[in-house]
DNA sequence: TTGTAAGCGTTATCAG
DNA sequence: CTGATAACGCTTACAA
């Protein structure tokens, strides 16, 4: 592996006029620097990142930490941060479980963006102290150095759900995600605040953990009930989809007897049968406006508040 | 941020002496290593991973480059890498686009794992001859410090088709996934042979992309033809559910009137109606099958070939 | 058991 | 415009 020192030698310069040539400064002979690219051209010559950060004492790298590496949502956002940092010159690294915590700690990257419970509160406050920027996603932390982006679930699902009670149901039910789920628990406040602001004083409740599976045993529950709700609303996507799976099997219509809603939109929504009515913001646009605001937080621009990617209702088949 | 110096410093001893106790070096006086450790505590220091990597030549990451962030079969590969990674003590670091050339250049990572088609055969060479070595997935590709991990597509197409065809199919059509892909060139290569060599002479063929959009065009095709096939196997699962979608919508009969399937096995296709039949391995496994080989690349070890991951029919509702 | 010092491959300061 | 040279923060002979 050629180092910069082999460069140097091969152009018939000094290995710092060799740095200054490869890095576009401009105090370089147009011939000299000729010399030097072509030296480096030659050998395949690639600077060492490692010896390039430690000197330079940033990374270029975000680092993006995630819970897992599936989840539809997920991918959208990660692509909206690559987009935007891409642009700008960036490297996203996108890592999980104990590699995230790993490359934060050795600041092998320079800001990182958190979409991961698991890592705690306070692990985090301690690495952000400790200089690298950190933006939480849908979770709400503060601190300094720390900064969060969290969809407005709670205000989405009040005006949904105020809509559907205006349709005119009233018998509702809501097929929960994990409990210690952030969105979950605002998205729940929302529909019981919904209800209650138009006095509708109980209504049905599912535990469910966001999977397609536990909506699909949402859904085995009410069927075998007397008093079935009249409008489901499931905490995602995936569990409104197994809900629709358990009803069609049992040959309820949807949604004439039982109407239903999800949460996110997801891409595969509009491909069942019927298509899923939910509510969803851009993704893309939201991991966009997260790097945008990492960008400034690491070049040193002072970030007041991260643009709140805004929410859509897409009324489609369901309810 | 603290250094080993300020540890060193703070627990009176010198800067190796530091080192070594921090890294488990037996050598080291129980009281003084103890000394140190509390100094590190204290001042909550880690050691920077730029100084690290750079002094030791390695760093401990292992790239996986994808196209992009999307996709349900990458994130079971990226869990089955991520596991055994993690298990070995090596971080993952996961990238896309112009990252994760910028990585691999500059030797971000001890090894790559590639599975990402916008990456040139030429390039990969060149760096892994400079020394990351290289596992494509997917693709063909050899070289001096370059690995290939292929699903044997077509065996296992062959093998299907064979079995429709002895279950009484004779008039089948192809949808195809994108022409540039490689593991869609060789699902067909099987599927051709198939019905060769059971003297079938010919099939419909009908370009698609992947995607639930490009099937769902397919069966609108499909739909309006007289000659209908009465099989059609989908290049994956995601056109297949397209195709469901479509033949849903004109109310025509699977599998009575036209029977179909896919690959990949997503675990999407249990839950749509009816449920899909469907190829697939396991991708975690596959994951933990290459991270195990790049683990044994890394550190020196010789690697004759990565284990192939065997595939499995799921025979279900469409056919 | 501990300390001194060289060096990993860069960048950047300072003289020339 | 170019070249010595001192760091960056760590590991690791080698010496004590």
């Amino acid at each position: 592996m050629p180092t910069i020192k082999d460069v140097a030698k091969k152009a018939g310069v000094s290995i710092s006029t060799a740095s200054y040539a490869l890095n576009h400064l401009p105090n370089v002979h147009p011939e000299t620097r000729k010399r030097v690219f072509l030296a480096a051209e030659e050998l395949n010559y690639y600077p060492n990142g490692s010896a390039k950060n430690l000197k330079k004492r940033k990374t270029g790298n975000i680092g993006v930490f995630i819970y897992g590496f599936s989840g539809p949502i997920f991918s959208d956002v990660l692509e909206g941060i690559r987009h935007k940092l891409q642009e700008n010159n960036y490297n996203i690294i996108v890592s999980s479980g104990k590699s995230s915590t790993n490359l934060l700690q050795e600041r092998q990257v320079d800001g990182a963006v958190i979409f991961d419970a698991e890592i705690t509160d306070l692990d985090l406050s301690a690495y952000a102290s400790h200089g690298v920027p950190i933006i939480v996603l849908d979770r709400k932390l503060e601190g300094p150095n720390i900064y969060s982006s969290v969809i407005e679930n709670d205000k989405l699902v009040y005006q949904f759900v105020n809509q559907m009670i205006k349709k005119g149901y009233h018998d509702f039910a809501y097929v929960s995600g994990p409990l210690d789920a952030f969105n979950n628990n605002q998205r729940y406040e929302g529909f019981k605040k919904a209800l209650k602001d138009k006095n509708i004083t109980n209504h049905q409740y599912y535990q469910g953990d966001f999977t397609i599976q536990s909506g699909y045993e949402a859904g085995l529950e009410i069927i075998k009930r007397k008093d079935r709700p009249k409008f489901v609303f499931c905490a995602n996507d995936e569990s409104a989809i197994g809900l629709i799976q358990a009803l069609n099997e049992a040959n309820i219509n949807i949604p004439d007897e039982i109407a239903l809603s999800g949460f996110d939109n997801i891409y595969l929504g509009q491909y069942i049968k019927p298509k899923l009515t939910t509510i969803g913001i851009n993704h893309i646009l939201w991991g966009e406006k997260v790097a945008e605001a990492m960008i400034n937080i690491v070049s040193g621009h002072t970030v007041e508040k991260i643009e709140k990617p805004v929410g859509e209702i897409y009324e489609r088949e369901t309810c």
